[in-house]
DNA sequence: CGGCGAATTGACGGACGTCAACTGCTGTGG
DNA sequence: CCACAGCAGTTGACGTCCGTCAATTCGCCG
């Protein structure tokens, strides 16, 4: 498939890609190539030798780990993301599978190239180290969420986190379907529904994938977020070059 | 504190900083000092400003998190490990906190010379952003183990895992104290137990500290591990300069 | 010898997964 | 245009897993 400019462009506004030079850039981007995927593609298997760093430019996607005939998704990436990263730097194996939930434009680019500009542009090298911390980050915010709180604890402050990204209204709707939500967040779709349900009480109002919150001071202090496990950046744009630019799991960035 | 040359040189022989050159690994080291914590004393608490990296020569130190009067520990880690790596890269506050579990030597490195050096030296940046990548797929690892498995599955591959690391010998001895196991593994001390009860109708006998394992055959079949989740590399010592060194959250390197 | 904490065990309750039935929406084909 | 199949979502009943509380034992250290 033809690699349009304007896809360049994207990846090259990435906070890591931005700060590479310009040969480093065109190093790295030269024998990549766009390929576009249909819904429920699979782009990935857990295992999988891993060749191309994945940047996902329009589109959805879920990263997803398995074991013993459970399922579990990892993450849910949004454009503009790169993913695998950390199974590239090291050459490794994959540790989760990727699948297409919508139809997707994704840029590979070769494993070899990157790893090859890391040591040969060490601001670039460093920018990727950077993306790796925020992501390792990330995970931590993960298992400490998924350990120290209940299904609800866990509902409540994914719906503060929603409301922040979106500016703060006291609407909005859902990101995904709500099976995807529920395997997120750890839980079956019918206790979902259930956490839903109890939230009512706390001025939750769900009308299908729409979402009001109707009272946040009630439902902060049940939910008692922190940003030692909440990330509340609003995520308005991609481009946002902050040093910390940690992500969550959810709309994210993801190693690999 | 005084430091001696033994120190530094077993912190040269990490993996990450063999591959480093002397002047960058002189300059990363002009201004660490060496200090000795007392047992249970608090290294770092959730949301303290890092401004050094870790490096634990001696001793024995815990990761934690905490939210709502719950904690939880994330991580144990022997020597010789460095931690809080990822809140270093990026300048940012501990999402972690630590505390030493024995008596403990750590060398505490300026994390402003650890950044500078990542770009002055790009051999050494790349070293970094490996071990960033292998600290990240720990994690991974752990998320899959805490969402897809219950809690003597969890156990049972972790008696297996320990069985590895000790080469693979059929009785050992647990590493720590039950109740740090307990927390890591994600239940309860009581539960703990519980579960140890019943891995005795799986060939696991259990003695205080020691663990047997009498039939490995009848508890893999059980624990199902896989190297997807987990690892199985035996660490008998620090300095596999392999380039994939992954390790898990327990008795591990961990990037913070 | 006494006390403290780790570990174990039992009883109980709450959180969560499973199974099944039902609703509502959507897309398909007669 | 409507009938129907298929799937997401919800709700209820039930069982299991796990956390909590309490009591007891054991070993260690003062």
């Amino acid at each position: 498939m033809p690699m349009r400019d304007s896809d360049l462009e994207r990846v090259r506004a990435l906070p890591w890609f931005s700060v590479a030079s310009e040969s480093t850039f065109r190093d790295v981007t030269a024998g990549a190539f766009l390929q576009r995927f249909p819904a429920g593609a699979t782009l990935l298997l857990e295992g999988d030798r891993v060749d191309f760093l994945y940047v996902l430019l329009d589109g959805l996607v879920q990263l997803e780990g398995s074991w013993n005939d459970k399922d579990t998704i990892l993450a849910v990436l949004r454009p503009v993301s790169t993913f695998i990263l950390a199974a590239v730097v090291l050459d490794a194996d994959a540790l989760m599978s990727a699948q297409t939930i919508e139809r997707s434009d994704i840029l590979m680019i070769s494993g070899e190239a990157l790893r090859r500009s890391m040591q040969a542009d060490p601001v670039f090298g460093f920018a990727v180290a950077q993306e790796l911390s925020g992501c390792y980050r990330g995970l931590v915010r993960a298992i400490k969420n998924q350990k120290l709180r209940g299904g609800v604890e866990r509902l409540a402050n994914y719906l503060i986190t929603q409301k922040m990204r979106h500016g703060g209204v006291e609407t909005f709707t859902l990101p995904h379907e709500k099976r995807v939500l529920a395997s997120l967040l750890g839980m079956t779709p019918e206790n979902l529904s259930r956490a839903f349900a109890t939230l009512s009480d706390y001025g939750v109002i769900v009308n299908g994938p729409e979402v009001t919150i109707a009272r946040p001071v009630v439902l902060e202090r049940l939910a008692k977020p922190t940003p030692l496990i909440d990330n509340h950046q609003p995520i308005t744009s991609e481009l946002t070059s902050k040093a910390e630019r940690e992500r969550w799991p959810v709309a994210s960035a993801a190693s690999g």
